[in-house]
DNA sequence: TATTTCACGAAATAATTCTCTCGTCAATAG
DNA sequence: CTATTGACGAGAGAATTATTTCGTGAAATA
């Protein structure tokens, strides 16, 4: 009566599915209805299975959570501070930097922006979502570092990292520029902040 | 039996003063907890009503957000665009004019950045904070328009407009640089965008 | 004073949600 | 083939919410 041995070998096939099925459910509903406002049941109904599945699968939201943000997480390919040196490989100048650094974060923000959107509602009342932000924040940090240089003040980056933040990409954004015009003014724009971050220097040329 | 005519005279106050309760109950737990988290019950509970009473003055939840903007919107004081002249009244060179503009929205933004992040996470549920919103939004663009001047390019004012926005100030303030500092970024950021927009332009002394 | 009006809140109703229990059944083991 | 395992979903139970009905009492009328 006691642990005969017991491997799911076919059944596991099946078993990841609906896992995935729930997921990709998941994802679909935080990404039109936000992150608190989806329920159990709703999940269950969109991924065709009963409530009780969903959580098996995933007894807690955060659980839920942080496997929609595994799968997100691939589509978004968020900077990664370990990748932040190759980004910049071979540019010296640092007007190329700012520039690399630019299409960068446009490129990313164009990939992840409504995500982010998504997740930061809800980031004070849900951790996951909020250590998953911090993740990204790093990342970005991490380029701006890098575009900058060792040599620069901790003032300097902290700005350039304030205006690399998402919601200025997003209030920009609105502009609906074209895409070369668009990243031109990003960079603009973090030159002039690296120029007014350090009192006592004019803005270089 | 039908129509005897009956004036609220004494009674008016006591009504008033129960509304008043609702209301302020309301924006409490809205600041807290956010628009759309918040129930009627808690409402009831919080003001010291039955709920039904939250219901006869606010049947809709529309309502109760109307009345929790005219009174959030005191406290605010938000820029309202046929005051926008008068804002920079004597000041004539473009520098000056910069510098209120970073001063004005600074102000406002240190008032009511909390209640507009609120507003703002909610807006595409609730009409009427899209419209509260809008209207804060107008005013700013109001503003930034007075600043530059009326010979400026669109272009130009749109950039400066998103700069000017909310998101783009919270962003900024998490620096926690000393409040002259502050402003002194911010009206550089503006004079930056300014550059930015108008190829080949010059800005209008 | 006697009567009418209406704001109020207790409580009822209906709808949803969360969460778990349990029987079913296909895949597995012997 | 027979017995066992464990994923599945129907559905029950508890909890919470939205919304309304109705009796009560104080203010207003006459």
């Amino acid at each position: 009566m006691a642990g005969r041995k017991y491997q799911l070998r076919k059944r596991a096939e099946g078993l990841d599915a609906t896992r995935e099925r729930i997921v990709e459910a998941t994802a679909a509903l935080h990404y039109e209805q936000g992150v608190a406002a989806t329920s159990y049941i709703q999940i269950a109904e969109r991924a065709g299975v009963g409530p009780a599945t969903v959580y098996r699968h995933f007894p807690t939201l955060g659980l839920l959570v942080l496997a929609c943000g595994a799968h997100i997480n691939e589509a978004m390919q968020p900077p990664l501070p370990e990748n932040a040196k190759t980004v910049f490989a071979g540019l010296g100048m640092r007007q190329q930097r700012l520039e690399r650094l630019a299409a960068e974060l446009d490129a990313f923000y164009e990939r992840g922006a409504a995500w982010l959107g998504i997740a930061a509602r809800d980031r004070d009342r849900v951790p996951e979502l909020d250590g998953f932000l911090r993740q990204v924040e790093a990342g970005v940090e991490a380029l701006v570092r890098e575009a900058v240089g060792a040599g620069s003040s901790e003032a300097m980056i902290r700005l350039m990292t304030a205006l690399a933040d998402v919601s200025v990409w997003q209030s920009l954004k609105r502009l609906e520029a074209p895409p070369a015009e668009f990243r031109r003014t990003m960079a603009g724009l973090l030159d002039c902040a690296s120029g007014l971050a350090a009192p006592g220097h004019a803005n270089p040329a």
